[in-house]
DNA sequence: CGCTGTCTTGAAACTGCTCAACGCGTGTGG
DNA sequence: CCACACGCGTTGAGCAGTTTCAAGACAGCG
């Protein structure tokens, strides 16, 4: 659908299909190629943190490869990561909050997209593609937060977790032929509780009694398995959403 | 841009020019124009639900007076109220996530206009006012979705009612000379505490403690009168956070 | 090798939830 | 016109799940 088109003007930005070698380059459904003219690609490490704006004026990022998160402090140090922005996500400066102290920043070594947003928009009025990615890909994202949303001010503790977990799996899992997902967990156990509306201590103990029960297991920090899908979703009252959501993604592109 | 000094900012919304005789038919940010043409509206009641698709394709709506709702209910009788649209805001079917049984709702009599989304996105194609402000509305409401995430994420049950009665108050509010404020609760206590992610009993029990403190008070079920805002303001942590949203509103227009 | 940031774990304190009862306004039928 | 049921909101008492605070374990790094 997407075809290459000799438009890139400082680099080479194979925004079509990143042939992914690498695990992460999982494709985006294909970034509109006219985008390319205009972008600036950021090389994210972990950790690192991304200007919301881009010289004073409002910018879009959209990422190629890698993660971004989203958080917010309010005044008292509560702090909550707001949302968690994959590969073929986007996010403008107008996202986050006002006067809420909003920073975005890597979760994970990556490429990142940046625009100034009037250029998005201007390529946008004139390049139906260019506007339906992100009409689409602002969609997508919503019905991912609505979920998000409802296990953050409704589910218990062990729940959320599951749900995250969930996701993990089905976005980035590689399944094994027992069975078994085995997957990255990018952020810190901070940044992982901050993002499910818990505390670190509850999280960690939870992530505990998961390991004592057998169904999870990690090796490190940032690496886990799932012995087994279908226990973990029965963990979640939101795993058919989870599975709707993740299966619909690659057809995404239209 | 069209741009008109807003008064309250959660009143009905001129299609047009429609120099809105009508009772609260004021005039906010404006719906372009050109989406008159592929609109139909829908006059909403109280509790009134609202098809998420049209006809069996992806609609999108506006809202032009009044507001809805969409909540949805997971397994296990778990509900969560994930937004508020308010005059302005728009929907689209795809903002709602799979698998989760959501519902989009009035909470208000009010007007709602209806679109194919495949007629908005081919306007919107050649129309940069209209593609303008479906980003810009999308954009806005994606800063409240933060503000609000962070609430239930982080918020003790009685500045999370804070923060609610505060948003209230700033975007539908009518100050009283002597400094208070007075607005109207279109929720019913359940859906406000699905909305906020607490027990309604909870809920109920914060709210009489502010009604005893002098701060609130509730002549009847869906109307209330803030003493002191200032004194609300200072029991939420987002306070200046929603104050920047709700100034910010009338001016999005650009 | 010791430092530091991160993660884990325990015990006590507390917040918010559950469940059940009651009050109140409204609509319905005798 | 009253009796009654119903939906909705309020309130209390007891309980459960989370948070808090403080201490210890672990890994990476100078």
């Amino acid at each position: 659908m997407v075809m290459i088109s000799g438009l890139k003007t400082r680099e080479a930005l194979p925004l079509t299909i990143a042939a992914a070698s690498d695990t992460k380059e999982i494709l985006p459904g294909a970034i509109p190629a006219r985008l390319g003219a205009y972008a600036a690609t950021l090389r994210t490490r972990r950790g690192q943190s991304v200007a919301l704006s881009f010289e004073g004026s409002e910018a879009a990022f959209v990422v190629r490869s890698g993660a971004l998160m989203l958080h917010v402090t309010l005044p008292g140090g509560l702090r909550q990561v707001i949302a968690l922005y994959y590969p073929g996500d986007v996010f403008r400066t107008a996202f986050a909050p006002p006067a809420a102290s909003a920073h975005l920043s890597a979760v994970t070594a990556g490429e990142v997209l940046r625009f100034r947003w009037s250029a998005v928009a201007e390529l946008a009025a004139d390049d139906p593609e260019t506007a339906g990615y992100f009409a689409d890909a602002v969609a997508k994202q919503t019905a991912r937060q609505a979920i998000h949303m409802a296990a953050v001010g409704q589910f218990d503790c062990q729940q959320r977790v599951a749900t995250y977990l969930m996701e993990l799996a089905m976005g980035t899992g590689v399944r094994a032929p027992s069975g078994a997902v085995a997957f990255e967990m990018p952020l810190r156990r901070t940044d992982m509780a901050d993002y499910l509306g818990l505390n670190a201590d509850t999280l960690s103990r939870t992530m505990s009694r998961l390991r004592a029960s057998g169904l999870l297991s990690h090796p490190d920090r940032h690496h886990a398995i799932i012995r087994d899908l279908d226990a973990l979703a029965a963990l979640t009252p939101a795993a058919q959403s989870i599975r709707a959501l993740y299966a619909k993604t690659p057809s995404t592109t239209r």
